[in-house]
DNA sequence: TAGAATATCTACTCATGAGTATGATCGAGG
DNA sequence: CCTCGATCATACTCATGAGTAGATATTCTA
């Protein structure tokens, strides 16, 4: 980057004197490359990585395959650039709650909100489904570690609302694998089945998650096996 | 399987007559073709099914390409076969769950631990990553066909749950896609993280979704936010 | 307006992997 | 011991798709 400057301008003066078409320029690429970066999650999301060429993501933009190559390195990088914009919410969820005088339960509800919307967005299939198989090493460790963040934080909160009462006692590690991957799988029926918002749906896992499938109301039947026998019979 | 059979009898008598070495050899075939089916699913599991090719599969059972065909038509069937193997075990704790004659939940407890256990096996991964992105219409269908199947068992237990009284009122369908989904993941980090058999991870999950997060002992500090603070302090 | 930097296209290379044509081998029955 | 069918290997074809080389268009600067 700084060569690219360099070259014009040996000195190195002249570029400060008249930065503002520089700076268009690169906010253009900038926002081209963000086209690019949306138009292949799209594309990942309807077909899967693997059955999506970076030709289909070119025709999606109308324009060729060279010039996705020139906005991006390569269809790795460009899944990993798609995964980053869907953690970074789920991220930012963490950093909001960190300083909330709340118990850790309701700090755990409101990271899961956020968590669910982000799988319900457009790059939330993927953030799930990047995986490591698909990847070099290096961008496997990069991202196992944004995922083990997230995981750890997760049971964090469960470990500090265990202690302060407000989340029942529990193994933290398999608790956090369940609350997650109910989310997770959000982005694999979300596309078919947008009967509500990503907000309603994390707020319906929220309270499922909360108070489990036992009746909470005092007047609970107990085991009446017959009624089920009418059921059947009536039909 | 009837033209084999008459081509070196056209007359059809000899085949009734002596139908144990067709038997065995049949027999012998099956297992062959079972060998198959399991190592594909063990090779899915490990690399995901784009990133295995039918040659990986047969190096694994030292042998090479056109004798995994031999057994196989392609690769799509291969991953099918994974696939039935996969919700077979899960179809089955429908039905045996059928005629108990328990409340809704806990028919529903049972069949949700059949299902965590079916997942975190060797062909769980090829059932719930089954995509019918990579799949024939005709497969997707059918595939699709036998996921709903079962997804409309869980939600009719549900449903049957909130009736007689078992299960807290809910949305049936939400709920199902959280368990179902909570359980899928497992096919995720279970190769990674096996600190627990599938046994007991289906039973710790199924005690998560009927009590849920927030503490049941009567002994339930209010919101003391205090106390976290001082946890951070400490450090 | 020359010319440099940016942006895009045409037309390739190259590796991989699914699927196959054809021939070799082996075991059982006549 | 010879034949026939079942089984398996060698050695291909063929399509697809990632990635690139090099030419071309566009735009901004001097």
């Amino acid at each position: 980057m700084n060569s690219r400057r360099a070259s014009p301008h040996p000195a190195g003066k002249s570029p400060a004197a008249s930065p503002s078409p520089w700076r268009a320029r690169r906010r253009d690429r900038e926002v081209k490359r963000e086209a690019v970066i949306r138009a292949a999650a799209r594309a990942f999301n309807r077909k899967g990585y693997h059955n999506t060429s970076l030709d289909d993501i070119a025709a999606a933009l109308e324009v060729t395959k060279p010039t996705v190559y020139y906005y991006v390195t390569n269809k790795e990088h460009l899944l990993f650039q798609c995964f980053l914009a869907g953690v970074e919410p789920i991220r930012a969820a963490f950093r909001e709650v960190k300083d909330l005088e709340l118990p850790a339960r309701e700090r755990l509800n409101a990271v899961l909100r956020h968590y669910g919307e982000a799988v319900a967005c457009e790059f939330g299939w993927c953030m799930v489904r990047a995986e490591d198989q698909d990847l070099s090493p290096a961008m496997s460790r990069h991202i196992k570690a944004l995922k083990s963040e997230i995981d750890q934080g997760i049971r964090r909160l469960i470990r500090e609302g265990i202690q302060d009462g407000s989340i029942e006692s529990c193994d933290p590690k398999m608790t956090a694998f369940a609350l997650a991957g109910a989310l997770n799988w959000i982005a694999h029926w979300y596309r078919e089945d947008q009967s509500l918002t990503p907000a309603e749906i994390a707020a319906v896992f929220v309270t499922l998650f909360e108070g489990g499938l036992r009746p909470r109301s005092a007047a609970q039947v107990a085991t009446r096996a017959p009624l089920r026998r009418r059921v059947r019979i009536t039909r």
